[in-house]
DNA sequence: CATATTCGCCGAATGATGTTCAGCTTCAAC
DNA sequence: GTTGAAGCTGAACATCATTCGGCGAATATG
């Protein structure tokens, strides 16, 4: 009897699904992770201990990516967001395009389904800045044409939210999806 | 207590232009908010109380917008991420658009120069989710069409980067341009 | 040129907070 | 009923954040 018991402990991750309690907690990290343990454990419904084991254990098991200092882009001198579209002959992702990842002004890259390849998200200092990345972009072999969007102002940007929408208003098509 | 010494010193500006201490501070932090006063001195090269002034003061000046942990998005249950380009009648940017930002499964809205008008970052649970989201942009007013981007594969993603690239190669056009 | 003032930093002391531990309760399996 | 695991709590302990006085450098001032 222990002997099975032990053969599935053995094998079983300690990755668990995150429960309610778990939500609450990031949901409050997510707005502020300075808050000592006592006051999180309080915003959850629980003491501090037991708030710092579940957030350790998040930590762990990946829930919890990192916790980071968000700089702000005016502060840092990069005042100019624009978001690139790459198109790239055959199949693109490029372990050269990749390298552009080395720029401090490249914080994302996507591969995407859609008339584009490669989506990218820049900041840089000014547009000068931003036609030097392209022109590094351009560069690479493989890539055929760039779209950018530079953005004028920005409404919302945020880290990943742990609330889900449960019921979305159902899409009015006069029929019911199978799946 | 420290609040009201705080206050009176309020009528002074405490604005002051990050130099290269406060970069390789905020370096440290973005990549990682939970070390130590101590040790994140050490990284940039002072004591402790030092590193805790500076980091202090570039909360107050708004250089360090928040201090946040990061969710994995899988683990939050929200695999599937898009960008959203949206098109509307008129001068976009309708108040009633801004209203998907209490979806958290909205990340970013940008207004963008370039084909689109509004460009939006969304994360959910699946695409019956993302189908639930555009039938609700499609409902706002003065919303004539989107476009959406799925996400395929995402190879780097990341928070604001201090850094700046000081030298990007000349682009090769043969001149120089005057600004 | 000498002096006063401001500013930032350091080392040490103090208070708050993170972290661990033993014991209790609940729950499920057997 | 019994056993074992898992999670929580309050209290003890260790670590760290935060404050304070003093020092040196740089700048302003006489």
């Amino acid at each position: 009897m222990g002997e099975e018991t032990d053969a599935i402990r053995q094998n079983r991750l300690p990755e668990r699904s995150i429960d309610a309690a778990d939500r609450r907690l990031l949901g409050a990290l997510v707005e502020d992770a300075t808050v000592s343990y006592a006051e999180l454990g309080e915003k959850a419904g629980m003491s501090a201990p037991a708030a710092h084991e579940r957030v350790k254990r998040m930590r762990r098991s990946g829930a919890i990516r990192q916790t980071v200092a968000m700089a702000d882009p005016r502060s840092v001198g990069k005042p100019l967001l624009a978001f690139v579209h790459v198109d790239t002959r055959g199949w693109g992702k490029t372990p050269e395009l990749m390298a552009v990842s080395s720029f401090p002004e490249v914080e994302e890259i996507h591969t995407v389904a859609g008339d584009a390849c490669i989506l990218l998200k820049v900041r840089t200092e000014d547009t000068r800045a931003l036609e030097g990345l392209l022109a590094r972009i351009y560069d690479t072999p493989g890539v055929t044409s760039t779209r950018s969007y530079v953005v004028l102002s920005t409404y919302l940007e945020r880290p990943v939210q742990p609330g889900i929408t449960q019921d979305w208003p159902a899409p009015k098509l006069g029929t019911n999806p199978i799946y």
